[in-house]
DNA sequence: TAACATACTGACGTTGACGTCAACGTTAGT
DNA sequence: ACTAACGTTGACGTCAACGTCAGTATGTTA
């Protein structure tokens, strides 16, 4: 009995088209229980979706946020393959950190030319002010 | 007199190809003095360079980080044109620390899934110690 | 029941960001 | 002078992530 959610709700609650959305579950990022023919998405569905568009929002290919959100669960209980997840976790960990340091870098980068061009701002104004 | 490069030389310390190099500036993003033939890049577009390579670790288009680093010069002297600027610089931060709390998000998923990874670990070793 | 809105399935088109390959010029060493 | 290594320009190929369109089915309202 929990709440359910039809292909156009979805579409419109995140701003993006039902293509997208057939689209997602053609690849396998979303699953759908389907009623004669009509779509009917889950909330586990909606909270899938929300991360893959979270992934999307960092540059993460569809596939790479596909693997963050089945890292979510140990699932196969084989030593080494819970290895191999851990190592997999620790690689993107690691991708993301560089990414937060080139996101500040270039946060200061769009500090710097705002200032500039307030500082230009300025002079125009002075120009108007005093003449020349 | 100061520094220059051959693509050769970009290509291997960026671990890019050739090609790439060849597109960005067929793309306008970079720019190369030609000696007879073959391009010579100076240090300035070695830095424009680097910063569209950022720029794609952050999932920006070219395109983007192509109007990220125009951003970086008030250029153009109109009042107007300088107001515009500074909107567009707004946006695209409001754009990257959206990213950023994504970032933080995805990185608290990731802390998440190797706890769940390491207590299930744990607990196979649990049962090999005291069967079953 | 006729029209209309909405959903579904192919299937081909498109855009960004290069890869790949052919054909050719240029320079360094032997 | 000849070959090898590196560079250059087209031009077509490729892959991800959808867009677009045609044709069809399923309710739903006038």
């Amino acid at each position: 009995m929990t709440k359910t959610y039809s292909i156009r709700e979805l579409s419109q609650e995140f701003d993006i088209t039902t293509r997208t959305l057939r689209f997602y579950e053609e690849k396998g990022l979303i699953s759908s229980s389907r009623s004669t023919q009509t779509r009917t998405y889950s909330s586990a569905d909606r909270i899938r979706l929300k991360l893959i568009l979270r992934g999307k929002r960092l540059g993460l290919t569809l596939e790479e946020s596909s693997d963050i959100i089945n890292m979510y669960n140990p699932a196969t209980g084989n030593k080494a393959q819970i290895q191999t997840l851990i190592n997999k976790i620790r690689d993107k960990r690691k991708q993301l950190l560089q990414q937060q340091k080139d996101l500040e870098l270039t946060l200061l980068d769009l500090r710097d030319s705002e200032e500039r061009c307030m500082i230009a701002l300025g002079e125009i104004d002075n120009k108007k002010t005093f003449g020349q």
